[in-house]
DNA sequence: CGTCTATTTGAGATGCGTCAACCGTTGTGG
DNA sequence: CCACAACGGTTGACGCATCTCAAATAGACG
């Protein structure tokens, strides 16, 4: 949301306003909601689950995911600390949510958040906000599947992950993917392949290091902003 | 949204339940707005300017669509009547919205909205499901651009306009696609010729008929849709 | 140490993009 | 009324970016 650029992956972060007084009906709920431990690949719901609960993500990561009969599979976005995952299904979840790290989750059970929807105006307006944040997201991971090369897509993925991190006040420069080149070619929509050709590409023209295979050091930050085709819009 | 399948490219389709007895303040406030013509072509908003209302197409049809730096474009959704357009941008719009036919649209100022949602919960909840919607119409689309074959995706695009074109009381197998090439290939992510070769193919299979280019009848939905790797998930 | 999984790398195939020509329709002006 | 330009659509030939298939390597774990 906050750049008009690349792919946003969390779906759903709720920080509050900093202009936000007292606690909100959401985060009072949140904050005496239950906790729940998952593992990495365990799922935290499934498509066709009934829709009890969302979740807001404390730590971890949570990959979010449609797949076709044949077991094509898109990811749409990557949950991280402090996003919610599960809103907008109505009765059922419309997708998987499966944890790529141990990962705990503030439960919230969809009915008393409903009721309390009805009752505060605000809780309303900040669900949808949230959702609003969500769908830009998307839009941009639409913009990018659909319009831009391999190496586009997977510098656009890296320096969103880049942005995210320094966002929450983590280091822009070096950061630990949590996620496996199978859950990045799946986003981005790529073959593993064409994920980890590219990794080794941007690794030979010395803009990237990779320490581990799933350690990234930005060694030219310039250089691939260039190759992004960041920039949307003139 | 309603299927579990193929590409909604309706953004926001903002019918009231059928539970609703008394109008919202948001179908009073769209009875009493203004109303707008654009001719085809012509912008109902663009990225950058600022948000000051939102729109409902009444007649017609628009495309809204993402642009990158060097003209690369994205279409994200069509809106047809009764599609809300412009919500979740906060301050300034964040895409393009062109008319694709003459259209008559409801201008709602964004100020009077705010300000009604601040009061009464059931329109904050609305806004809500309606962004809901669009994020699942997005989410399905990225599933189709992201994973899906150049057929897959034409197919699948027929089929919603199909179903689409049911939903609202009219006829499922033969339709007029208000669009060009151009804005369905932006929309799937492929290139015109790609998507005109394809309706050519299906033409040669006597799945479709094609009158005129803008003219479509379904001779086989059947096939179609085993065509579309339509059904998600197992 | 051996197994299992994730990742990398290579070689070859192909689906779609690119470039270019052509066609049909529409609108405009001589 | 016709010539012509502009535009959208179709078709063809060719190239290439990415996928597919396959094998080697590297970690993680028991």
């Amino acid at each position: 949301m906050s750049t008009p650029t690349g792919l946003q992956p969390h779906p759903v972060a709720l920080r509050t306003a900093v202009a936000d007084v007292q606690p909100s009906a959401l985060e009072q709920r949140l904050a005496q909601s239950s906790l729940r431990r998952v593992e990495a690949k365990e799922f935290v719901f499934a498509e066709g689950d009934p829709t009890t609960h969302i979740f807001q993500v404390e730590t971890g990561a949570v990959a979010l995911y449609k797949v076709l009969c044949d077991g094509r599979r898109q990811v749409v976005g990557f949950a991280y600390p402090g996003d919610l995952i599960g809103l907008g299904a109505e009765g059922e979840h419309v997708m998987n949510a499966q944890a790529i790290k141990p990962t705990r989750l503030r439960c919230l059970p969809v009915a008393s958040l409903n009721q309390l929807a009805r009752q505060d105006p605000r809780l309303g307006f900040k669900l949808y906000e949230a959702v609003a944040r969500e769908l830009a997201a998307t839009r941009d991971l639409l913009l990018t599947t659909g319009q831009r090369s391999a190496t586009e897509r997977v510098v656009s993925f890296l320096l969103a992950f880049s942005r995210r991190n320094e966002r929450s006040g983590k280091d822009a420069r070096a950061f630990d993917l949590p996620m496996t080149r199978a859950d990045i070619a799946d986003f981005l929509g790529l073959t593993i392949e064409t994920v980890s050709r590219t990794f080794t590409k941007l690794r030979g023209m010395g803009l990237i290091e990779l320490p581990q295979s799933c350690t990234v050091r930005i060694k030219n930050l310039a250089e691939l902003q260039a190759l992004a085709g960041d920039t949307e819009e003139a």
